[in-house]
DNA sequence: TTGAAAGCGCTAACAG
DNA sequence: CTGTTAGCGCTTTCAA
């Protein structure tokens, strides 16, 4: 039994111009929407490509003098962390009003990955490229973007380079998390980190060490755990910790991988240690987890309006940091009756 | 202050081949890492390459007599989405592979958008489509695929033609979740779920239906709750359930965003009702709730696995579709000391 | 091992 | 309002 609907060639313009009997240049003129063409000819081009099933070639479209494809090129770590997947989210919905879609791709945190993915992307010549990048030394992506790909690095800016960034107030939020449990009471307040190469996570940490010694607590690294980058070793983490002598009374946990491992931990133990995360997460709320929270749909969001300026030389010449401002939103957790 | 690293041109291959003293072939060769190049030819092409900071224009290189780019389109309600987040990562690791990235497009469950964002990406020449078509009508879908796009429909499969498909077994799911619940001695079991117009939630639907009936349940439409398509119409959904008369002292609910609200709502009331979900998500084991689970990346996978072998035709002919088994995880909700 | 010529599918620039 | 010419940047013949 043979697929009777098998694979036609897609047709071209030309033949589209063919069929209609016009050039294809009034094919492309009428495909466009250009003004200067009778309704007669458009209709009948119009039922010509139909027919035909035409679709305009993309890639040869925007192969002209020095052109851009309409696509954006978006690396992060992993797509699934939902951090990233809600900031491609944002970006999306400021992008697609401009007709721009986003390639997406992971480096896994993994430098080298990162390094080959922006090659692959500047070869598909994406208008640009929005990044949370897991590496240190950013001379590729300036050089790429002296090329022509503009860059707007998302959540971590850049330390070497000169760069437009969109960032969360990472000092200021961790600060607020700490003086909450102060007031609380807790003096025995213990971290829970990422891994400590990025500088987001650092930032945290230095606000944690910073508001701990505000507070006059000056043995604040006792309880310091870094470099759990996925929810078991958070879990681990917590497991050590809350196992030493004089265990910690409150964690601060600093992002939201973290958290989850790290309440899953204390609620396995049976513990009553109350935790504060950096980033919201699902059922925070239900679980009664204070947290650090932000907009992360409108930070993607700033991300791609901050690209589209540069891709349209609306924005202003100097580079630019956004910082978006956090907000603690305290939660407490359900006593039983 | 201006900047003085401005926007070079991006240099061509004719510009290495200019600069290394060769033709645009032989740059072509090198750069394509080809044989029958001598080694110093190839240095000094490489040297040239470099110096000048080229990067091969892939636009220009897909643009060869019927090539498509290697790109694919990637379309599912919401990126955002956990579930098809992580579909998109399992895909994503199968397909970098091979040297694809993906384009992802949200249609927001949306059938126009969905249809505006198949006619994009077909004309950017994505090599493949993977997608979770929020839509009835699969026309379009088929005439793109006669002209050489390859689809893979992934979670829910298509009614009205035939396609490759990659689907979770949603009857068998839901029964072992209405089993499980009658097996606790629970008959009062209410449904709660998404927009029914998609074909995966009404297989959930009827398992439910039939699951129910086999248990000898025949009113069993009395706490059935459909079209919640957010967290937030979920717990509405609910507390409507909870606060008629003879409410249901169990619930099961269609996917995770439905399972949230849920769980939300219960929480909120107060109320000690069994929550038993489609779809596991984070945190589920904590709040000691059973689910249907199944391997999500795994899905991704195989759907990404399917959509190669019609690409490069090694496929067999006929249409297939993959499902994806379900087994239900039990969790207790852990009780007080 | 290298190069010259032609062309992928489309559109800019210029005529008519 | 419509058509002609040329060319985007690369790769494919086919020769040398």
């Amino acid at each position: 039994m043979t697929d009777t609907t098998r694979s036609r060639q897609r047709p071209t313009l030309d033949q589209v111009a063919a069929l209609s009997g016009v050039s294809p240049k009034t094919v492309s003129r009428v495909i466009n929407g250009e003004r200067y063409v009778s309704e007669q000819t458009a209709s009948r081009v119009l039922a010509a490509a139909k027919e035909l099933g035409f679709r305009r070639n993309g890639m040869a479209r925007d192969l002209q003098a020095g052109a851009r494809s309409s696509v954006i090129g978006f690396i992060t770590g992993d797509v699934a962390n939902p951090f990233y997947a809600r900031l491609a989210r944002g970006a999306e919905l400021v992008l697609r009003r401009r007709g721009y879609q986003l390639l997406t791709a992971s480096s896994d945190e993994d430098v080298d990955r990162e390094r080959e993915l922006v090659a692959d992307l500047v070869e598909r010549r994406v208008a640009g490229l929005l990044i949370a990048s897991a590496d240190d030394d950013h001379t590729l992506l300036r050089r790429e973007r002296d090329f022509g790909t503009p860059v707007v690095f998302m959540d971590r800016a850049p330390a070497d380079i000169d760069g437009d960034a969109v960032v969360i107030d990472n000092r200021g939020g961790i600060e607020s998390a700490v003086q909450h449990l102060v007031a609380a009471g807790h003096r025995r307040i213990g971290l829970v980190g990422d891994l400590s190469r990025l500088r987001t996570q650092r930032e945290r940490i230095e606000g944690f060490e910073h508001a701990m010694v505000a507070a006059g607590i000056t043995d604040w690294d006792r309880w310091v755990r870094v470099d759990s980058h996925d929810q078991a070793a958070a879990s681990a983490a917590v497991r050590d910790l809350l196992s030493g002598e004089e265990p910690p009374t409150a964690l601060v946990t600093t992002n939201n991988r973290i958290s989850v491992g790290a309440v899953r931990a204390v609620h396995d133990l049976d513990r009553a240690v109350t935790i504060v995360g950096f980033d919201d997460f699902d059922l925070a709320d239900v679980l009664g987890v204070t947290v650090v929270g932000y907009d992360q749909e409108r930070m993607g969001g700033l991300a791609a309006e901050r690209l589209l300026g540069r891709i349209d030389g609306t924005a202003p010449a100097a580079f630019a940091t956004d910082s978006v401002p956090t907000h603690l939103i305290v939660r407490m957790r359900k006593t039983a009756p």
